[in-house]
RNA sequence: GUGGGUGUAGCUCAGCAGGUAGAGCGCCGCGUUGUGGUCGCGGAUGUCGCGGGUUCAAGUCCCGUCACUCACCCCA
């Protein structure tokens, strides 16, 4: 026998687990819709030439490739082979592009898209970390220009979906890179390289700590002077406790620049953010400046955001993104600006799972049906399609056996309400309602039980389901 | 790609200096032929990852191998 087992970096879940995962997709969805994002799905995987665009680099080593047969064994029979034809997307960033380039003259313009799928990187897995996992984007891509009021919309949205997933206070965290740009000009690092390398490494900031960092900017790789380095990791320190005092520091930081361009135009467009994210109405203690977020990713350009839970540091960032200049300079000529944020979901459900602020949900089940006696399974089955017409999912017992048993069967399977309708009801003309979390049962008539399970069903359950 | 760790019941793990395998949880049954989750009693379950070696004897020691896992790189 083979032992059955799912590949290692997947993540699969029991169905009230599953509940669970897809109430936070449907949160997530409704969020970026009532934003007026527009939804759209690209396959699983994109021709090879069109998603590697960029060779080399992080992102090829973890590419997951995909053969038919036919072209495995054609490929083995070459002498080089070279790579398959088609790849699993890494993300939905670069299918989008290509999306877009491709849709070009047949999609409207600022295009405010949202995608949840599955995305699939060959990385070698670690906790709660996975090799097949969900993200759900939104991005806004204007053509020719994009004014700053989109990396404000985009966190709104954020924001409202995180309030909604009711997971504790969280912080929307800001940057920008032209800030950081700028401040690296102004000390005479102007290589790009070299400032994405001091960015990766300031990046780490709350995971090595800021002497750990230090040394490696003075060290040989980054060669920073000390005076340098100094004037990095106080800038990199800077995190606002308010709107006015965000804004104070975006002050203090045009003053004791020595005149870059880029420092001024990136404090501008964060000024521009914070205060259109205000007028949106999201409160000022739900986003901060924070000068050491930084993102790998090297196509930022302007705005780069971090979310973290104000209860739970430990877990890192929630949801990140940032602008970018040009998203599809691969696939056309024409200039496609952009901003975006991701909810790497499969992460983040793990991760509240770990920290016990998700569990289990209810069973979509509503009410269970058990069958007593064979005799009364016309009247069980009557009673389930009354159920159903009137818009309660309901699931009959058909196999029998005893009460105890389905009761223990709905209670494992997260089912709240069992109707009863055995001897005593059908003589009756009544149903038994039970409810199993408030451990309390009534008998309503049988014409009544429609609007008496609605009445119950409308009532909140302060208890929550045990795992 | 680099560096650690671990493989024993469905799960989490214990197993002393080598002497033919254990706990908790879960599962099944009964107490309760119309009442689950609690409680009580009873029960089932193992090629001790795989291959070789040492030994009278290996879960335990040695060698190899495979798998898994944590961290780094990178990132959701």
């Amino acid at each position: 026998m083979i032992r059955p087992r799912t590949a290692p970096g997947t993540l699969e879940l029991l169905p009230t687990e599953q509940i669970a995962f897809q109430r936070m997709l449907d949160v997530i969805r409704s969020g970026y819709e009532r934003f007026g994002f527009l939804p759209i799905e690209t396959p699983a995987y994109e021709l090879t030439d069109v998603l590697l665009t960029k060779t080399g680099g992080e992102t090829e080593r973890q590419v997951y490739f995909v053969q038919s047969t036919g072209s495995l064994e054609k490929s083995a029979a070459q002498e080089e082979p070279g790579l398959p034809e088609l790849a699993l997307r890494f993300d939905l960033t670069v299918p989008l592009a290509r999306y877009v380039a491709e849709h070009e003259h047949q999609l409207t313009f600022p295009f405010r898209r949202y995608q949840m799928q599955r995305v699939y990187r060959g990385e070698r897995p670690q906790k709660g970390r996975y090799r097949e996992f969900y993200q759900c984007d939104i991005d806004i891509i204007g053509k020719d220009g994009l004014s700053p009021r989109h990396d404000a919309e985009c966190p709104a949205v954020i924001h409202t979906i995180f309030t909604d997933l009711d997971i504790g206070p969280f912080t929307i965290q800001l940057n920008n890179r032209k800030l950081m740009r700028g401040f690296f000009e102004d000390l005479g690092i102007t290589d790009g390289e070299h400032q994405v390398s001091v960015l990766r490494e300031v990046d780490k900031l709350d995971k090595r700590g800021a002497d750990a960092v230090r040394e490696t900017l003075v060290g040989e790789a980054l060669g920073l002077t000390e005076q340098a380095a100094d004037a990095v990791l106080a800038l990199v320190a800077v995190r606002s406790t308010s709107h006015a005092d965000a804004l104070g520091h975006l002050d203090r930081v045009l003053a004791e620049s020595t005149g870059s361009e880029v420092l001024a135009t990136g404090v501008a467009e964060l000024r521009e953010v914070l205060t259109v994210l205000r007028d949106l109405g999201v409160p000022e203690s739900d986003y901060a400046l924070n000068l050491s977020i930084a993102r790998g990713l090297d196509y930022y350009t302007g705005t780069v955001y971090e979310t973290t839970l104000d209860d739970h540091p430990e877990i890192g960032s929630v949801c990140s993104g940032g602008r970018y200049d040009d998203l599809a300079g691969q696939y056309t000529k024409s200039k496609l600006p952009g901003v975006g944020l991701s909810i790497g979901l499969t992460r983040l459900f793990w991760q509240l799972r770990e920290v016990g602020l998700v569990g289990t949900a209810e069973s979509t089940v509503q009410v269970l049906v058990p069958q007593l006696d064979e005799a009364y399974l016309p009247q069980c089955l009557a009673l389930a399609t009354d159920l159903r017409q009137g818009g309660i999912n309901t699931e009959v017992v058909l196999d029998g056996g005893k009460l105890g048993k389905q009761l223990r069967y709905a209670d494992r399977a997260g089912i709240r309400f069992v109707a009863i309708v055995g001897e005593q009801e059908v003589a009756a003309d009544t149903v038994t309602i039970k409810d199993l979390r408030r451990q309390d049962q009534f008998t309503v008539a049988r014409d009544e039980v429609v609007p008496a399970v609605r009445v119950e069903l409308a009532q909140p359950l302060d208890v929550p389901h045990e795992d």
